[in-house]
DNA sequence: AAAGCGGTTGGTGATGGCGCAACAAAAGGA
DNA sequence: TCCTTTTGTTGCGCCATCACCAACCGCTTT
């Protein structure tokens, strides 16, 4: 079914690039001008894009954002998870945030934010790189040696800062102490002044189904400040993961 | 493209019902085995779905979430006004929405959460109807007497509350006193004890483009509170518009 | 074992989509 | 203003591709 991907591609290339018109696309994804345009007939009569009467250019409606919040809905139940979230937020005063793994990266998929002036602002739907963040950690410790050993193969260890696991051994010595202590820090690895702390929720066989972690500036998030959340953060993701079932 | 169309049906289907077995999903929308067959080998190759191994359904991926968030990125510079809609929250501390119009209903596209226990939560991705929200008759208003009047055919009137407005008389009036006061109220119309308050964020040509919302139970959102808000709504809001450029 | 069920694969005829090209409509420039 | 250039839309014939059927596989049930 070449001509479905042809307009799967249409859409992404709308999403990402924003409003485009018909040539623009057709130079883009290289097709024949009266393709394209019936590609974005479809698009238009199923109403995932619309267009502009007067710059003639096509653009993304919601409908594809209120499709991809029912699937993240679908993969993980956040109103159970959202509660929690928040009352982490409000102890600990700094930003909190749900994460899934997916194609080798983090995704935050919800967060709660900090009410303080400085602090991380990831927002939803950001991409992480798995090796450098305290919940990318969590999944790629729960990952097999082979299938380790791919992801990297797949993705590297791109430098982010000077802390930052760039060596196979350097990162599964880390995964090593994560799996034995039960959580997992990003000490500056990702972002200069960024420290994070992360947990597991675990689904009923143990599987790792998603990340949650806490993350602030490292001025007022200590290594000290990290270890006293420790106990309460872990017993926090064994309620959920139970609750989950 | 009667198959691509096919297609997205069962995009959608997926999304909205969750995980479904292949026949599961032939049965619901009365196609053949084989055909379907094809439709769930073109969503996975693509990316969009997933088949468990193990259970043998299909699920929605993350994909489709990224896609509709950089859909609604585009849509509207959410990093613009999020900014003040935090500010705007911690300063009244209820909870601030922003909504977008879309086929003739309000969809929530943002919000910062109240820290109090008792408060109004909507989801991100929350439709609501027009007529008994703040933010729908924001819109409403936006719209010719004509625009209006097929909106309230296709629509209708559903009562919520006995504070809706259901005949379109009352409607009317209320988005007329919108227009002349420059913001807009629900007084517990669309749920019993859900006060709200809501201004319009305009473009540089003058039409309505989003919506700003605070929300928040009635017992602590008078009408008195709500009148002290105001002013500095109906200025913000000119702040963004401009901003918006 | 045999029957039932869900999932996967292959072959064939008809349909519908591709690409070409003409047409229409703006945009732009002298 | 007119002519040129660029962009958007429509029509049509050929052929690739998809719908449908049927067989097959693997698993469970009686």
């Amino acid at each position: 079914m070449k001509s479905t991907i042809k307009v799967f591609q249409v859409l992404e290339t709308i999403c990402s690039e924003g409003a485009m018109s018909l040539t623009d696309l057709t130079r883009k994804l290289d097709e024949k001008k009266s393709s394209m345009h019936r590609f974005l007939n479809v698009l238009s009569r199923t109403g995932y894009v619309e267009k502009d009467g007067y710059s003639k250019k096509y653009y993304p409606t919601l409908k594809i954002f209120q499709l991809g919040v029912s699937a993240r809905n679908r993969k993980f139940s956040l109103h159970l998870v959202r509660p929690y979230m928040e009352s982490l937020s409000r102890q600990c005063g700094e930003t909190v945030n749900l994460g899934l793994f997916m194609d080798g990266k983090v995704i935050v998929v919800d967060r709660v934010e900090s009410s303080e002036p400085l602090r991380t602002d990831l927002g939803i739907g950001t991409v992480l790189p798995a090796h450098a963040t305290a919940m990318g950690k969590l999944f790629l410790a729960d990952l097999n040696e082979e299938d380790l050993e791919r992801h990297i193969q797949e993705h590297g260890l791109k430098s982010y800062t000077s802390k930052t696991a760039t060596s196979p051994a350097m990162l599964k010595k880390q995964l090593k102490l994560v799996r034995d202590r039960g959580f997992s820090v990003d000490d500056r690895e990702l972002g200069e002044g960024i420290r994070c702390i992360a947990v597991a929720i675990k689904g009923s066989w143990g599987r790792v189904l998603a990340a949650l972690s806490i993350s602030g500036p490292s001025t007022r998030l200590s290594l000290k400040q990290l270890n006293s959340l420790r106990g309460s953060l872990i017993a926090l993701a064994a309620e959920i993961g139970d609750r989950l079932g």
